[in-house]
DNA sequence: CGCTCGATTGATAGCGTTCAAATTGTGTGG
DNA sequence: CCACACAATTTGAACGCTATCAATCGAGCG
C-alpha cells in the first residue's frame, strides 16, 4: 500500500542530478520549487501508483526501486509498455490529455516523488531548463519505444530475450553479477512471450553456458554468443 | 526522388492549422517566421526523407500524403513504428540525439516542409505556443507507441488486423468507401505478420461478409463483427 | 514439516510462417 | 483496345515455433 512518507527536498533529494531539476542551480531550487507540493510516498513491490483511466493530475519521478508501466485487454492479457530506473519522469499524460494510458505499478519496494502537473506545467513555462530537461527525456522516451516496437514486431523469442538480457546488462562490468529484477512472468509480458518460452530459453543458454543465474542475479558469461542470437539491430 | 519545389509561404499553407503553428496568429507568422528557412520538398511513393543513423538536422511537416518511419534488422526484416498523416510532425530527434532513429519513407506521392532543426529550436525557445503545441504531439506520440506494443506484444493475428481496421477507418462515415493506401506487405510490416497472414484474414472476412474490397478502397460492413474479433482495450 | 508460489520440464496442439504455385491486377507499348 | 510483362495478391500444403496444458521441482516461509 502506497504511503505519503514526507514533502520532497530537492535540494537534498537522492536523484537530484538525475532528475528534471538536475540542471537547476540551488538558488533557482530555492525560489522556484518553494511552492510545490511535492510527495515522497514510498511503496511496497506490487503497488499501484496510477491505472489506466484515472484523471492524470500528478507527475512522479522514480526515486528508489523499480515500476513497470503496463496496459492490458479486456481479457487479462497484460503487456509492458515500460520499465522505469531511478531517475525517470513517468505519469505525464495530463498535461494534454485527461487521463493515464497506462497503469503504474512498483516491481519493488520504491519510494516516488509525486508532483502536481499544475506546479509542473508552471514551472515549464517559467524555466527554460526544466522545458528542456522534460522535452529530452519525453523525446527519448519516443525512441525507446520505437526500439521496442521493433523487438516485439520483427524478432522471434530467442532474439527478444537475448536482447533483452544484453540490455539489462547495458553498462555492467563483465563478471558483475546483476540483479535480474524482473520474474519469467514479467519478462514475458515485456517480450510478448509466455513464462515458459521464457524459462525454456534461459534453462537453455543456462545449460549451454552463455549465462549463469543464481537467487535472482544473473551473469552474462557469453556476450558474444548471445549478441549472436540477439540480430542486433 | 525527392525534389524542392519552393519555399515554406506559412501564411497561404494548406495544412497551417493542422501543423504545429495552428496557435500563431497571422502576426506572428509574418515576424516569427521570417528568417525560417522552410523548404516545400515533392516526393513519389517510395522515396526516402532520411534514413536511421543519418544526422538529423531537419524536421519535416506532412502537406500532402502519407509517410512510413521503419526501423529494420541486419536481416531485412522491417518494422513499421509510425503511419503519418497530413500535419504530423517527424524527424525531430536532433533536438536531442545526433542521428535519426528510424527512416521515413512516402508511401503516395507526398508534399513536405522542411524545417531547419536549429531555426525550430529558436521559434520553441521563444515561443510558448509553438513550444506546447510540439509538446502535445510529443506526449501523444508516446500514447500512440503504447498502444501500438500493446497491439504488438499481446494481440494475435486476427485481432491485429481487426483493430488495424478500425483504427484505419475511424471518424469516417458507415458505408463509406476508404482508400486503404497500405499494402499488404506494408500492413503485415505494421503489425508484425506476413503478407500471407493478412491476405488469409482478408479474404476469409470479405467472404463472411465483415467487408468489402475493391482497387484499393475498402468499406467495413460489419464493425460490430470486427470489433468483436478485435479484442478493443 | 508442509504449504505456496514461481520456475522448470515435458507432451501436445495450433497458429502463423515458409515455400510454392496460381491468380489477379496494373502499367506499358503496340 | 488489346497483348504482354511484371508486380501484388491469393491460395494451398507442410513445417516449425510458440502457446497451451499438465506435472514436477525447488525455494521461501509460517
Amino acid at each position: 500500500m502506497p504511503s505519503i512518507i514526507g514533502k520532497g527536498h530537492c535540494l537534498t533529494c537522492p536523484i537530484r542530478y538525475r532528475s528534471i531539476f538536475a540542471g537547476l542551480s540551488e538558488e533557482m531550487l530555492k525560489t522556484d520549487i518553494r511552492n510545490f507540493h511535492t510527495s515522497i510516498i514510498s511503496c511496497e513491490s506490487g503497488d499501484t501508483i496510477y491505472e489506466q483511466g484515472e484523471p492524470s493530475e500528478y507527475a512522479y519521478t522514480l526515486r528508489k526501486g523499480l515500476i513497470k508501466l503496463t496496459k492490458s485487454l479486456s481479457d487479462g492479457r497484460t503487456q509492458i509498455v515500460k520499465i522505469l530506473k531511478k531517475g525517470d519522469l513517468f505519469g505525464f499524460d495530463g498535461f494534454v490529455e485527461e487521463a493515464y494510458n497506462h497503469n503504474a505499478i512498483t516491481i519493488s519496494q520504491s519510494e516516488v516523488c509525486r508532483l502536481p502537473l499544475k506546479d509542473l506545467a508552471k514551472l515549464r513555462i517559467n524555466n527554460a531548463e526544466i522545458n528542456s530537461a522534460m522535452m529530452e527525456r519525453w523525446l527519448k522516451n519516443i525512441r525507446d519505444a520505437e526500439d521496442m516496437m521493433l523487438e516485439l514486431g520483427a524478432k522471434k523469442a530467442p532474439e527478444k530475450l537475448a536482447s533483452f538480457l544484453l540490455k539489462w546488462c547495458e553498462g555492467v562490468n563483465e563478471k558483475d553479477w546483476i540483479k535480474l529484477e524482473l520474474s519469467r512472468s514479467e519478462i514475458g509480458a515485456l517480450l510478448g512471450l509466455t513464462i515458459e518460452t521464457v524459462s525454456r530459453f534461459l534453462s537453455d543458454w543456462r545449460r549451454l553456458g552463455f549465462i549463469e543465474e543464481s537467487k535472482g542475479f544473473i551473469l552474462i558469461v557469453d556476450p558474444q554468443g548471445l549478441k549472436k542470437k540477439a540480430c542486433i539491430t
